[in-house]
DNA sequence: ATGATCTTATTTGTATACAACAGTCATATT
DNA sequence: AATATGACTGTTGTATACAAATAAGATCAT
């Protein structure tokens, strides 16, 4: 199955062998495994072997498990001798504390260091707002995730505050993936409608320049796609 | 010069011997780790040898690596092939930000999941009162650090929101190191003093069942202080 | 049949040897 | 004399062999 990966042109393991440095070959790995636990290519609760993706990637175990333990540390990832490599589950009740904080953090975003390169923005979120679009008129389940995940780090583009970017960065990835978890039982294209809207919201507000704006609003949102998600689950457990 | 380490009852090596499983031990190396770095035994700048630690945990590089690559990730350390590790210097200008960040967030340790174990918090801050009197007859600037660190972890408990803790965890362990490095250029009498009176202050609030005014006390406390260490930084250039 | 104990397979954790890299000093060449 | 070049030294990065731990299955006794 992974000589799939190793005869593709970006492949990890071509990605690893272009990089100059260990720090890049650490950031690539690190993404790259990052992208596949928020995106469910690992599903919350499965095992991970250390030796198939070191084969996969081209590398041996000990750059690799670099990554992995930055993983733990980031909690997605969970490993114990003997038994194995575990991406984490997640619970909505556990994510709980991670959203409360995660929205004070949403509105510091519009008020520390807020961004001065405007014009920057403001292409940035046309962007976002355009592929919100196209999503728009035909749902699918990992654009949606795609476009939580860009949108996500082009909100952060509002705060120039680089310690605020980190930590928000890391609860983001969190929580994110509970969304593609739940929504099986949701209706994706009711989702999707909803998140679009968001983002021509906020994309309305960085487009009058008001950052603080936007920030509320994204605020606002979280808090109400929170409570979506509580009561998606109080009706599945019923 | 190692030697010392090897025979101390409580060294390192020992606890590390004792440690039931992997986690113990990082758990060990890390903490023991970035406690040398932010009370200085390990300067801003300066070398570590990965061999030489490890010698002295008795451990091999391996699992050593791990924890320094955590606190890599945490922005204590940098490695770089050919080159070394070295702790990270610290600048006022380029802490402003964190600082920034942990004002805000001490506000919010005050707002969000409030603490409701209040009798361990009495207790817990009437020691903290103890040691503020005890350090203000005999200023010391081990001590002054030493307390500064353990109150930081006292006022943690006021929340109970634990991604909030982990955050504000990280964010003291970069900005701590400032004072330390700063204070020899100031009366350490003059700030033992109003240390104290922080202490003193907060306790007081906390005795009164109100967390959030000791939170905004402490957010005040931390304003001020980044002043003072600004104020002395000119003085010091001019 | 059931329970306990031993064996075995699989996994992560650790130790160690070697590769890759950066800096330094000596040396040769212009 | 200045500069380029090469070897040398010390460092982190990587590969690999082995140790330790866990879980599952087999075997045996009851």
């Amino acid at each position: 199955m992974s000589e799939v990966h190793e005869n593709e042109a970006g492949s990890v393991a071509n990605r690893l062998g272009d990089a100059e440095n260990a720090q890049e070959r650490f950031e690539i790995m690190y993404s790259e495994l990052r992208d596949r636990i928020c995106m469910l290519v690992y599903a919350p609760g499965s095992q991970l072997s250390e030796e198939a993706i070191a084969d996969e990637f081209g590398v041996s175990r000990s750059p690799l498990r670099k990554a992995l333990k930055i993983l733990e540390a980031d909690g997605l990832l969970q490993s114990q001798q003997g038994v194995g490599t575990l991406v984490t589950d997640i619970d909505l009740e556990e994510l709980s504390q991670v959203y409360q904080l995660r929205m004070e953090l949403n509105e510091l975003t519009g008020r520390l260091s807020p961004s001065s390169a405007q014009s920057n923005l403001l292409e940035l979120f046309d962007a976002m707002r355009n592929r919100a679009d196209s999503l728009r008129t035909q749902p699918n389940r990992d654009n949606f995730a795609r476009l939580n995940i860009d949108f996500f780090h082009a909100f952060q583009e509002l705060t120039e505050n680089l310690p605020l970017r980190d930590v928000s960065e890391k609860l983001f990835y969190q929580t994110c993936r509970i969304w593609l978890k739940l929504i099986p039982n949701m209706d994706l294209s009711t989702e999707v409608d909803i998140f679009c809207s968001e983002i021509e919201d906020i994309a309305d507000a960085i487009s009058l320049g008001d950052l603080q704006a936007a920030a509320l609003t994204r605020r606002a949102h979280l808090s109400m796609g929170f409570i979506r998600l509580k009561k998606q689950k109080d009706r599945q457990s019923s």
